[in-house]
RNA sequence: GGGCGUAUAGCUCAGUUGGUUAGAGCGCGUCGCUGAUAACGACGAGGUCCCAGGUUCGAAUCCUGGUACGCCCA
């Protein structure tokens, strides 16, 4: 006996049932346990962080990271899955300023680093709790409690390891990088916080001269939005390929040069008359000089040159320079530069850098502090914050008559993201780099490699951005994260990389360990780990082997923590200081999966490591310390990525956009019918999306992961809808559980037990395994609709399996729902009737048992994967009539492999067929008004194409069952009914006849259809002559459809015609009346609760003679139906129930017979 | 401002090398079934394939130019 099913499943509650399963008996070990001589699937965890609560989108990052390895195990791979914890970032010293109620690193300092940095470390695992009931709820097999963790020191040192190849090979350098800079809290901010500040402002817009130095009453016309940055201006930059202009004005006389493109339009914006005198390219002005506007730094470099490397001099500053970024969409085409306070003109800066001697070119000018106020360097404005100081500028240069014009500017531009009052400004920083400039090409051949999904990333988006790679800018002037493992000498500057705390302490006249000891020894609850980081760290210093008497000190800064979880596959393991083996054998990985956002974060941090690390030696020198690996064939660290869309939250809103409301119906209530709908982002502001837990328990997670599967292709955005994962529920959860739930219920009653005498071994219930049941027939024994159903089973299967091992989740699910509707919607629909035989013991009903219960074990395994739940429960109570014959867990099975043999192609497409005639009966019969409960005499069946009729024809019994008719007849010569469009081939016939092609049509289409296919029987082909040219067509280039005359109750598909018969005999009519009697029965039997195998009495009244004749005539076909032992004409002992029946009353008695018992 | 992507039924998505009736599931409506029953089945309505040009005998599909939305970067 199988375990009875519960008719009103709960998902959630059996979904606990599992994970208590999983748990006690240990699943995912034994899963893993299983495959431990296997072939190695290598998957990496993309670490999330766990300082910040989980929400949906985690959901289906999680459950993709799931489906794979659990499909991959179950293809016989050995699949570890290691989890791991990204724990360093700004992201965390915020959490924890928010914590102490403090602001800027003035406070921190002053807060101290050392109590600060403790509270990072435990502010990280602030959530672990959350994640983990997250992780474990959703199905998510991972080994949390062998998880890496950014800030351990194996993992610390693995990276500096790395940095220290770098390093050794000159890839790692120290320069200036323009950062947007929060002045007022003295940090750089990362691109995404920058992002988050954008605001519309209005700016001073200024229009200054610089005079020429060579030409009297000539200069200039530079544009800026930022006056602040004008004293320290070092050039001006033309496009070389615009067209510049020498104007007049009419009034003061003096001459301006501009782009001649904005001529008219800077004239009109000052209300100024302007002649053109003479126009020039933009290479022409180049190497022009003009007079500073300010003369603080002129003072000491008005005239200064530097030697070029072509060997003459030249002036360094204040003269016209090259950039191809000037356009002519705003401003005058000659643009301002000071490469202290932009990113572009710093390029500027540093090109025309490379073309002096080194030494010899021009130095950085930069009059502000990073308090974003000026320095002395400007006197007049000392002290002064940038943006106050604009006005005073504008003023001076206006008094000094260099001031051309002046407005305002509406734009959008950047303020800190937790002060909004406070502009960012850009801000020349002293960084860390990594030469990443220098692997541009074997980056891009090592993406090449990549297979990404969806393929566009490849050649899109992340291709892109390696196109235009930058240098990594690795340093972070901040306190919580991997310290930068470079030791400085501090009387020569030299510098060494370290690659492990031992090899620091391996150092000579090392000191400053003892600090890190003290604080272990008053605090011995302090986490080793700890002791590689700031404040500890910084406290070792050793002796300068660069100089004698000076020491070693390590820089102040920490490195990006996007570098740390790039160097996850390494640096998980601990190598190469420890953990060699793990490295070997999971490098590099085969799957990895997130979203789309990790473009330039996870997925670039991973691969410009690993090629930099691993791929072609470039930058080695001969005393290279690297350790002697191969370089590795591209593609490496991963090889394949799925990269998943955003999460998007759907919401509604009131008018006013003061309520929000997670569900249409909760807006409707209280908003009537004024709401609106909104699709965004997730918000933790807005609160715009339940959480996780909530789906969890009103679906469950098997209905999340389906829908997160099933309904779209992962790359594509997913709206996070309560009301769409409700709906994906019945459509395959519950059908699935139904025609499970349908079965158990039968095998029960039916005594059905496939252990029962089995013979040999039930294995993991394969085909081949499952011979060995009793009663178990062959395939090729059993009749069409049980080989039918197989066969689609073997080609879901190989669908299926062909869609996992090409990473297409979204594929492999639409075979299988198609399979399961097949399986549900005709195979147990025709089938009912087998299953309730009264026959125990008859073949045709043992095969219909073995068939499902193959199809079900089957299904089982195929879904594991996706519904690791509901699949266990089935496949538990299933195979757990075999006991410990078979696995205890679906997840410890081989997945299904397709039987070939099995698969029959001709039997689809013929069923297939008679599903599309089966439909259009019972179209015809909806037409006519002839419900299925009324038998007919006839229908007549009219194919387009006769190739299968005659298989048809041998299956008339069930077409005549579903369409409840006495016989079905098959018809070729059917002009009667129908008429004939031929149509041509297009795809034939375009090319041969091409403009004809509209007059061929017109042809065939008003030529009478059944002659033109008299004429093709006749000769094999038809022809005709259009526009002087012969037309002859053979059979391959016509297109026959059949089309229903009017005035029979028929219907027509693609390929076939249905006409039905509506005459109705008196006996046939008697024959509805009893059917309808039977439902009456049915329902009677289901109000009153019977049980399924319940006999009962059934007594009959009517006045009416036809009814008490078809009751007669049909008291057998009654009682079979419904289980009765009797009919009888008269009133039972039992309550009365009056129905109609046709056009009659009848009164109706049910009483159960247990008594009259079992026959 | 630049890059990438998307746009087909109320919703989520298919749609092959261009081929003449643009499909599926859900939802909706109608009907049926009542021994899968808080299920199930059938049928139906619903589309200017984002817009405008172009190529072609023929365009959802190819080309050009727009528009809208999303993401990334400035």
């Amino acid at each position: 006996m199988f375990q009875e099913v519960k008719n009103n499943v709960s998902f959630p509650q059996l979904e606990g049932d599992v994970l208590a399963f999983w748990r006690e008996n240990r699943i995912y070990d034994k899963s893993l346990e299983n495959r431990q001589d296997a072939t190695d699937f290598v998957f990496y965890e993309g670490p999330p962080t766990a300082n910040g609560l989980p929400h949906p989108g985690h959901c289906l990052t999680r459950a993709i990271k799931d489906v794979f390895p659990r499909y991959k195990t179950m293809r016989g791979y050995r699949c570890t899955r290691k989890a791991g914890w990204d724990t360093h970032g700004l992201p965390v010293e915020v959490e924890v300023c928010k914590e102490l109620g403090i602001h800027s690193k003035e406070e921190i300092e002053e807060y101290g680093i050392e109590p600060f940095i403790h509270r990072c470390q435990s502010s990280v695992w602030r959530y672990m709790k959350e994640w983990e009931r997250l992780t474990e709820r959703l199905g998510f097999w991972i080994h949390l409690d062998d998880a890496y963790v950014t800030y351990h020191k194996s993992y610390v040192e693995s990276v500096w390891w790395s940095l220290k190849q770098l390093f050794d090979r000159g890839l790692l350098y120290k320069g200036h990088k323009i950062v947007w800079w929060w002045a007022q809290g003295g940090t750089a901010l990362s691109s995404g916080e920058v992002g988050q500040g954008y605001r519309e402002v209005a700016d001073p817009s200024v229009f200054v001269r610089f005079p020429l130095v060579d030409r009297d009453k000539t200069s200039l016309l530079v544009w800026t939005t930022t006056p602040w940055t004008l004293p320290s201006n070092q050039f001006a930059a033309v496009n070389p390929d615009l067209q510049y202009a020498t104007v007049v004005d009419a009034e003061t006389g003096d001459r301006i040069i501009l782009a001649e493109a904005l001529v008219e339009t800077v004239a009109e914006k000052a209300k100024r008359e302007w002649t053109v005198e003479s126009t020039c390219s933009g290479s022409e002005l180049l190497g022009v000089r003009y007079r500073p506007p300010f003369d603080y730094y002129a003072k000491d470099h008005l005239d200064q040159t530097g030697k070029l490397k072509s060997g003459s001099e030249e002036v360094l500053y204040w003269k016209v320079v090259g950039a191809d970024f000037v356009t002519t969409e705003s401003g005058t085409g000659v643009v301002h530069q000071a490469p202290a306070f932009g990113e572009v003109d710093y390029e500027v800066l540093m090109s025309e850098k490379e073309r002096f001697e080194p030494g010899q070119g021009p130095d950085l000018f930069c009059a502000i502090g990073p308090d974003g106020k000026f320095t002395d360097v400007a006197p007049e404005y000392e002290g002064q914050w940038v943006k106050d100081a604009d006005k005073a500028i504008g003023r001076r240069l206006r008094e000094e008559g260099k001031l051309f014009h002046q407005e305002q500017y509406l734009h959008d531009y950047p303020f800190c993201w937790r002060a909004s009052e406070d502009p960012l400004i850009q801000y020349p920083r002293e960084s860390w780099f990594i030469r990443t400039t220098k692997f541009r090409e074997s980056m891009l051949a090592n993406n090449e490699a990549i297979n990404w999904l969806p393929d566009h990333i490849k050649q899109g988006r992340f291709g892109n951005f390696l196109e235009s790679n930058v240098d990594w800018a690795l340093s972070r002037e901040r306190y919580w994260g991997t310290p930068l493992p470079i030791w400085v000498c501090e009387s020569t500057g030299e510098m060494e990389a370290i690659g492990s705390y031992d090899e620091l302490l391996g150092k000579p006249g090392v000191a400053g360990a003892e600090v890190w000891e003290a604080a272990k020894k008053q605090n011995p609850d302090l986490p080793d780990d700890l002791l590689v980081h700031k404040p500890y760290i910084d406290e070792v210093t050793y002796e300068s082997p660069f100089s004698v008497g000076a020491r070693m000190k390590r820089v102040t800064e920490v490195i990006d923590c996007w570098y740390d979880s790039g160097a996850m596959p390494f640096a998980q393991w601990g190598y190469p200081h420890q953990g060699t083996e793990g490295f070997q054998s999971q490098f590099p990985a085969d799957f990895i999966s997130e979203a789309l956002d990790q473009t330039r974060g996870w997925f670039y941090s991973q691969l410009a490591i690993s090629t930099m690390l691993f791929g072609p030696k470039e930058g080695l020198t001969s005393k290279d310390s690297r350790l002697p690996e191969d370089e590795r064939p591209w593609p490496h660290p991963f090889q394949n990525c799925i990269v998943l869309g955003l999460m998007l939250a759907e919401w509604w809103e009131s008018p006013d956009g003061k309520q929000r409301f997670l569900s249409e119906d909760e807006a409707r209530e209280a908003c009537g019918k004024k709401y609106v709908k909104k699709v965004g982002k997730m918000s933790k502001q807005l609160r715009n999306y339940r959480s996780p837990q909530e789906i969890f328990d009103n679906y469950g997670a098997d209905a999340l992961r389906w829908y997160f599967f099933a309904n779209q292709p992962p790359w594509n955005s997913i709206i996070y809808s309560d009301r769409a994962i409700r709906e994906s529920i019945p459509e395959f959860l519950l059908r699935f559980w139904n025609v499970y739930s349908f079965f158990v219920i039968y095998a029960n009653i039916d005594g059905f037990d496939p252990a029962k005498d089995f013979n040999g071994s039930p294995g993991q219930l394969e085909s081949a395994k499952l011979a060995g049941g009793k009663n178990y027939r062959s395939v090729e024994q059993r009749g069409e609709l049980d080989r039918w159903v197989l066969s689609e089973l073997q080609l879901m299967v190989s669908k299926v399996t062909e869609c996992m091992d090409a990473y297409d989740n979204y594929g492999a699910c639409q075979s299988i729902e198609s399979f399961l509707d097949g399986l549900s919607n005709w195979y147990v629909r025709r089938s009912r009737d087998r299953f309730w035989a009264k026959d125990r013991e008859s073949v045709d009903k043992s095969d219909a048992y073995w068939t499902l219960y193959e199809c079900l074990v089957t299904m089982a395994k195929v879904v594991a994967p996706f519904v690791p739940f509901v699949s266990e429960t089935i496949w538990r109570n299933l195979s757990g009539v075999f006991g410990d014959q078979t696995p205890e867990s679906v997840h410890l099975c081989d997945y299904p492999t397709a039987n070939e043999q099995w698969q029959d192609d001709v039997l689809s497409e013929r069923m297939a067929l008679l599903r599309e005639v089966a439909s259009l009966g019972r179209s015809a019969r909806m037409e006519a008004k002839l419900k299925v409960r009324q038998p007919l005499a006839l229908v007549e069946v009219i194919l387009a194409n006769p190739e299968h009729q005659g298989w048809l024809a041998d299956h008339g019994k069930i077409l005549a069952n579903e369409l409840n008719v006495k016989e079905v007849a098959y018809t070729q010569d059917a002009e009667e009914y129908i008429n004939y469009l031929v149509q041509p081939n297009f795809k034939r016939v375009g090319p041969r006849v091409g403009k004809l092609m509209p007059k061929v049509k017109k042809w065939l289409n008003t030529a009478d259809g059944a002659s033109l296919l008299a004429e093709m029987k006749a000769n094999g082909h038809v022809s005709t002559e259009i526009d002087g040219q012969r037309i002859e067509l053979n059979g391959d280039d016509l297109d026959v459809r059949l089309q229903a005359k009017e005035g029979w109750a028929a219907a027509q598909g693609a390929s076939s015609v249905v006409v039905l018969s509506t005459d109705l005999t008196d006996e046939m009519i008697r024959e509805g009346l009893a059917n309808d009697l039977i439902r009456l029965v049915q329902d009677r039997r289901k109000e009153l609760n019977l049980d399924f195998t319940d006999r009962i009495a059934i007594g009959i009244e009517t006045e009416s003679e036809i009814v008490k004749r078809a009751v007669e005539e049909n008291a057998s076909h009654i009682q079979a139906e419904t289980l009765g032992i009797r009919v009888v004409n008269h009133a039972l002992d039992v309550e009365a129930v009056t129905k109609t029946v046709g056009e009659s009353d009848v009164i109706l008695y049910i009483r159960v017979a247990q008594d009259e018992g079992a026959n």
